[in-house]
DNA sequence: GTCTATACATCGATAGAC
DNA sequence: GTCTATCGATGTATAGAC
């Protein structure tokens, strides 16, 4: 229905005709999940025909799977930024909660992350090594990196830094789920900056 | 292909039926998820025509809502036991490393609760008021009978206890969804009881 | 390399016999 | 009330023309 005819020239050999396709794969399998997402629709929204989908990827399976690992890789470039942490021991409430928001606000508006998340967990009992991919490359370098950090800061005085990044990271996600996922805001409501707070206060003791 | 006849007689009413038919429905739904579910499995796993399904329920989105909705609704009941709380203003560690032992042995044997919160987070962008429901009735009741204790117990003396409610449970979801769903266990590796002691570590505050 | 056309299976849902 | 049989739509995947 939405074909779009190639504007300027073939010129462009098939190399790019796979990123048009996945870039179609990505929003029909991101809004309707795998069994719901056809392979017509994936062809009629890249604007190409659907033997040529099937000329550059072996099946539904692995069109599903490239664009997974694609959108995983690409997830765990630049998760956070390193300078994030410059002033870390010196302030670790503030820099936590720089943190805290930016991911957030990240994730919040990264409707393609929430969409990914979505789809990994939904799919996760049919695509186990899918999801043991998001594992690998977007949650464990995250619990990774903020463990060498939490480590390394002697004001925060953590008996067990790893299992606090676990705490830490694990509040964030479940707050997303519950009101974006799940859509619970009104159901169940939480702002923001009180949750963030309450689990820096938790997380750093000199309050006490 | 797995037809049963009906063994004793056709005394019991169709009332019964629709009750093999959910069991049959759960058993597909929480395997297959919404769309790669057939209606012509389900009938086939219950051992009864399709038409006998279409007599009970009103089409396939319907058949899949009561089931949601039955199924939320059955996990809410008994989430704890009252008297798991009996001694916590005593001993608050002790009462909170029972129930975190409690709640994930529960959900790390419970396949169905499992497969409930796989299916619900993954069909929370087509079925977003069965998401809602899961929040009212399962997530919501948790967060609240929790923080009442948490409120109520001075040996805690924490700043915002509804957020560490928040902590509390969202630490213990984001293990769960690591370690079960996303099949993580051996790739970002995390004992169980160290985490635990770290949560209650972080939540209680004495032992520094 | 990309298209059109099509083969073949399976889907959701229903009609009509009993 | 439950069955068998079937309809029309849609799914994945491919064959063959260009």
């Amino acid at each position: 229905m939405e074909r779009t005819k190639p504007k300027s020239s073939d010129r462009q050999k098939s190399v790019e005709k796979a990123e048009v396709i996945l870039d179609s794969a990505m929003q029909e399998f991101l809004t309707h999940g795998y069994a719901a997402t056809s392979m017509d629709r994936v062809a009629a929204v890249a604007g190409v025909s659907k033997a040529t989908v099937y000329s550059h990827f072996q099946d539904k399976e692995g069109l599903f799977t490239a664009l997974i690992q694609q959108m995983v890789l690409q997830k765990s470039r630049l998760l956070f930024d390193p300078k994030e942490f410059e002033a870390f021991s010196a302030d670790p409430r503030a820099v936590l909660k720089r943190l805290l928001t930016r991911m957030l606000d990240k994730a919040e508006c990264d409707q393609q992350m929430l969409g990914l998340i979505r789809l990994t967990i939904g799919e996760s009992g049919r695509f186990p090594a899918l999801a043991q991919a998001f594992v690998r490359n977007v949650e464990k370098p995250m619990i990774e990196l903020l463990s060498q950090h939490f480590a390394a800061c002697p004001a925060l005085k953590l008996p067990d830094s790893e299992a606090s990044v676990w705490v830490f990271v694990g509040t964030t996600v479940y707050f997303l789920i519950i009101q974006e996922l799940l859509h619970g805001k009104d159901i169940l409501p939480m702002q923001r900056d009180r949750l963030m707070d309450g689990l820096i206060d938790l997380i750093t003791i000199p309050s006490n």
